[in-house]
DNA sequence: TTTGTATAGTTAAACGTTTAATCATATATT
DNA sequence: AATATATGATTAAACGTTTAACTATACAAA
């Protein structure tokens, strides 16, 4: 790599010290920073511009204490929903000069504490997280330390952190209704077998659905170990649709546990929605192309990346006063004729 | 934030200068480095951890010249290829304690301009690229300024730069022989209207096996904009299909555009492989879970992003000795019984 | 003439590291 | 006794910026 020129080449150049440089290339207008005559000025711009100049924004950082990168951390950036949460977020924060890293945790605590670390020690100047079930303490300290933290998709009830996630008990709580509104009645939903809220939450719309409608008798609920590779996700769902017959429609919790299961339904020959209804969860080319084309439900994943930048770029910028923000976004139900 | 504890903070508590405590963190081992009683060293440690020490990586990356950060520029990292390609070289990257941050160009000539000034300006050690059609002034730029880059998925075949790319001639010719032995002959490809190499490549395998199987006649290439929306090319598999009857196969030569043909398909109730053979790229749930199962090219993206991580550490490290890697890596056509 | 103030800069420290060069003392070797 | 070597440190500069504090000159006003 050929050496960069700096601020002291140009000074060297054109004779003056680097202070005034600095001051001419960061545009500073009249009556701050320094005072500099505009033929000066002039000449510094061409000079910088002669030899391609750019700022080292390392150096920049130190003096500044402040990278303009916020650390992202998700479970698996090559999963669909993350994947797109990340580009959105990516989009939103370019907006404002922000860079953002991005780290997949698989869901490992001990990955998200090397991650939050690797990030805090690259003086990233916030954090937003999807945080993994077991790392409460992490974001405990985060929060106590200050650091500019909002969390997404998941959060902790029993910390007072900003956050952005979906409103997952209305999810299923309307799913569920939906389903029993158009006659399905043994009605089992399969989430994964994790204390997150968001997990529970779904759940908890499902039972009180259920209930609402006193169908307490027909509930059935299925906790998938998300540490089941694909296949045994699918094999559990096998136990659900063929050894217990005893159900007539399925919710889907996550988009992984759908597409897994429609794996499933399509190897055994289950029709929907002559034999199950279903519904799923965040869509996809999948559940459009599928025959037939599936209801799901939809999450705002823009809504949910730029509500999380703006909360974050707020902690950064007003770091004193910025209140919690705590920010539930309602998932909306796409009812495709033929299934659900 | 609270303010992080940094060396000199340690040497004061211990009582010896900040070169001792910087020798001693970075476990400097005998011989080299400066001296240190092995209770002192102890002491300095003991402090470390009660103060919680984290070095401040934006201050090293500036002493050391090196950030451990590589730059990652993608078209689209929603897009399945890109986003596992993503994490398969974060993944690897982080093996040599490297991090990388990501970029999406969407095909964009200004934005990948922004991008790699963005990241060079974050004196990234290195780039890996997709370049975009357009984009050669800006890779010819960096490879002359001795920029550790490596180019994936695609290449110039003007420019002796790294590059792993996938071999896109046999990619499409073996697709294309496949289904001319199994008896289709008015075989269609679909792709997009660019320069760039591999998609020249993946036509030019078709255009070989057809004329290689006599089937001159029946050479039917459909190159779509790539701007167009995912509708507009739903539309345009439309004419193919639909007004223009005389083809009984298709091979699509990416995965949007393999899905949108989907789409299209679906829609259109057309049945494979009885109406129609069907090969597509990259694979992907959609492709499992389409009734047929379809046929595809398979790329080895682990593999990729492996090499692409292999030979950019290796320019980063022996930064005089490095000769060129040119890497072409086999697609392998998965084939399922009923489609193709 | 002195004072005030506007203009056009310079100096030097700082951000948190790393590292080459130097120094002081104790012990071992000739 | 003089010299060499090993041990255990310190000092200071450097990476490339930013920025507060200061200086120097010119001109106008009192």
């Amino acid at each position: 790599m050929l050496k960069k020129t700096s601020l002291k080449d140009i000074a060297k150049k054109v004779g003056v010290s680097t202070a005034v440089v600095s001051s001419v290339l960061n545009g500073i207008g009249k009556g701050k920073g320094i005072r500099v005559s505009t033929e000066r000025a002039k000449k510094i711009r061409q000079i910088a511009e002669e030899l391609n100049y750019k700022p080292n924004e390392i150096a920049r950082s130190l003096k500044k204490g402040s990278t303009k990168t916020i650390g992202l951390i998700v479970a698996d950036i090559s999963n669909p929903f993350f994947g797109y949460l990340a580009r959105c977020i990516e989009n939103e924060a370019l907006k404002f000069g922000y860079i953002v890293i991005i780290g997949s945790s698989d869901e490992e605590i001990n990955k998200s504490d090397l991650l939050i670390e690797n990030f805090l020690n690259r003086q990233v100047d916030g954090l937003i997280i999807a945080p993994s079930e077991g790392t409460i303490e992490q974001v405990r300290n985060l929060y106590q330390n200050k650091i500019p933290l909002v969390l997404v998709d998941r959060f902790f009830p029993e910390l007072s952190t900003n956050y952005v996630v979906l409103n997952n008990y209305q999810a299923t709580f309307n799913a569920t209704s939906h389903l029993i509104k158009n006659g399905f009645r043994r009605i089992a939903i399969v989430a994964y077998k994790l204390s997150l809220i968001h997990m529970k939450d779904r759940i908890r719309g499902y039972l009180d659905a259920m209930k609402s409608y006193n169908l307490s008798d027909n509930i059935s609920v299925m906790e998938i170990n998300p540490k089941n590779s694909k296949a045994e996700i699918t094999n559990a769902c096998m136990d659900l649709f063929i050894k217990n017959k005893n159900i007539d429609a399925i919710i889907f919790t996550t988009n992984l546990l759908s597409v897994q299961g429609l794996y499933c339904i399509t190897e055994n020959k289950i029709r929907i929605p002559e034999d199950l209804g279903f519904i799923g969860f965040d869509g996809g080319d999948c559940f459009n192309l599928f025959n037939p084309p599936l209801t799901y439900v939809k999450q705002p994943i823009e809504e949910m990346a730029n509500e999380a930048v703006k909360i974050i770029m707020n902690c950064v910028n007003n770091a004193k006063s910025s209140k919690i923000s705590q920010i539930i976004l309602d998932s909306k139900l796409i009812i495709r004729s033929l299934s659900g």
